[in-house]
DNA sequence: CATGAATGAGTCTTCATTCAT
DNA sequence: AATGAATGAAGACTCATTCAT
């Protein structure tokens, strides 16, 4: 994937210790085994210092592994992005299904999953913006992208209305409120991945509920 | 730079019409000249789609010219972020200087100057996107996105401050507003780049205000 | 097989139907059951084009069935080799049975046999001709197309010379009818198949009957 | 070209000596190198044998040689097998030319020119053969060796015609007479690669000129 | 300065063969 | 006897870099 091109500085692969050294596992097995030392290779080199011979070793199996469950890298690479798409959806799922019914209580919930170290790790958001760097030409790719969005988008929508109607609050589009917010916590995401020292999931959080406090001021005081 | 995996439907290249045809030109304007070519190769086609060959295509000039001006692919990579980078720096230099002395007036214009055409344009965004793609495993382009955003912030941070003194706001942290309101663009470019069917620059900017109006209600109605 | 280079339209299989699915059969059923799919996939794609995979999938059996009962691949493809020149002689066999003692009607019916269907067929005449492409490379190859040859020549032989003499022929070599015949016969299979569209069984063995009008006027009238 | 099957036993390259060590040569004359180089490779170890390393060997060059001048392999292959019908289309109107304007000493010299060294080398019929070989499964071949085909056979039946016509023959179909003659040549061909310790030149001549003779005693006597 | 032919290390991909089940 | 997941050597192709011209 890189040709001639220097990879860079490209950290070295911590194979996967066979706890039971089986020769066989189902396909099932042996590819989601796969799209994580993808993840994890991503994460460490990125996606132009990523080869197959290093997920394979990351994996601990074999050079022609990747080809053997996936059909071709880029077959893998789509399904690493809707591994971690479907990862980040279930997370939110699970987060809203933890909040109660009050809608702020939800918001709330919602906000708070992207800054809790599950998603707000460094080596997730640094895989999701691999993808995006790339998403434009690959279709594929973009595809992913745009339906976690719309998925998120809809969800949010939901009870950004429910909060503007029970909190009687005029003159806000909720839709709006929706695209500056989720647009800001991709912002947010970015710039703890370009300064980890400077940034952290406080800061974040601060950042994205000033946006609440000044629009929901009595749900988010 | 992509070894095997197919680069996708890449587009084709528009040399530059050699309007002069000189056979030598100063290395200024040859660097100058690479450079321009490289943010349409990647605009088009990305980082990992855009070869030597390419550029220098779509330059007009002969293979090895790049080698010869820049040393090597990641040489002009990096100039070309920082290219990319000074222009936009020089673009919000430019856009203050045409506001007044007033505060608001000069964070409006900032804010405006990220969604005006010369920047909130599909193909310097899918650069910057590219570039910060990779950003995490090549500290080149860390670093010179580092020193964008620092720049950025506290010229923002400044005016901030003086809205905040002005408009005898309370218990609100320039800070805060400005991690905020730049976390809050680069997302909303993030968006169009992915979405451009449904995204413009107007829904952008309807999304920016959004938060301007409610953290600055006077200044921003 | 066939490394990087693309295998061309490859045709999809027909799998065996397994009429009686047995798990367990005598190797030597699975052997021929093998060595048909073989057959097969060579008419279909090729000696380059056919991979083991290939062949236990139009035998309806698994990957390594080839390596258990043939060790290698080579020996499948030598074997099949074989069974396609004995399929051959036995053919011939057959037809001479079906003749009577009449020289000239032995003669008739070796060369008819070369153009009835059974052996003037695209399919046989491809795997025939994949083969002998290989032959120069292959010492197993060309034994089996040398034996071949030797034991069609003999038997031909001794039918021209008794044509030759019951006819009372003068000036004619045996030998050279045979060499002349057997060629004419093996350049007409090649034609038909590079042009299958012009050429047909009619016009090959109008094109032998020349040869053999010119030779034994009265005997080929 | 090979994947994991053995490829035979493979014979070594014998590089050509770079008489003036020139780094550049024009494109052309690469190309009628590596055209050459790939002929002595397929002649030596057959088209399955012959790998891009082989060939880039074989011309005293580096790997990535071929795919600079020819894109692929197969582009390569296609190439080779036009510069060999080229060729051989180039020695027969020299044969021709050599002979004079009677019709039977054309034919002769037509013949003759199948049989000449120049032709009937193993190396040249086992590189045409290996083509044909593949020819089913490959368009491009196909289309190269039907038009070669049909090139000669128009010439010849001009020829055949007007010895039919001033012989005074009745009853001969110029037609038959072609395709029986060509068809003959084309077996003798691989007679002689299959066979070349019982066949020879003199052999293959002799078989051809009893078709002759039995269909035109007269100028073949 | 500039060209563009040539190089060759690096990658993805194929597929015969192996072997645990 | 049979399966099919796994292996890994081999091969085609890419492309940054070099260098003779």
């Amino acid at each position: 994937m890189l040709g001639r091109q220097p990879r860079g500085r490209v950290l070295p692969a911590t194979p996967d210790k066979p706890k039971t050294k089986r020769r066989k596992a189902s396909p099932g097995e042996r590819r989601e085994q796969l799209i994580r030392a993808t993840l994890r290779c991503i994460a460490r080199n990125g996606i132009i210092g990523t080869t197959l011979a290093d997920i394979a070793r990351e994996a601990g199996l074999s050079q022609g592994i990747v080809n053997l469950h996936f059909e071709s890298k880029a077959n893998l690479l789509g399904e690493t992005l809707r591994y971690l798409s479907d990862d980040y959806m279930a997370w939110l799922a699970r987060s809203l299904g933890r909040a109660g019914e009050d809608a702020a209580d939800q918001l709330r919930a919602l906000v708070e999953a992207d800054f809790a170290p599950a998603q707000f790790s460094r080596q997730k958001i640094a895989v999701w913006y691999a993808f995006q760097g790339e998403a434009k030409y690959r279709p594929t790719y973009r595809k992913i992208c745009r339906e976690r969005d719309a998925r998120v988008a809809r969800t949010m929508r939901d009870i950004v209305e429910r909060i503007v109607t029970d909190g009687g609050y005029r003159g806000i589009d909720a839709g709006v409120v929706v695209d500056a917010l989720s647009a800001l916590t991709e912002g947010l995401w970015l710039r703890y991945l370009i300064n980890p020292r400077t940034w952290d999931a406080d800061r974040a959080r601060t950042a994205a509920h000033s946006y609440l406090h000044a629009v929901f001021p009595r749900e988010f005081p």
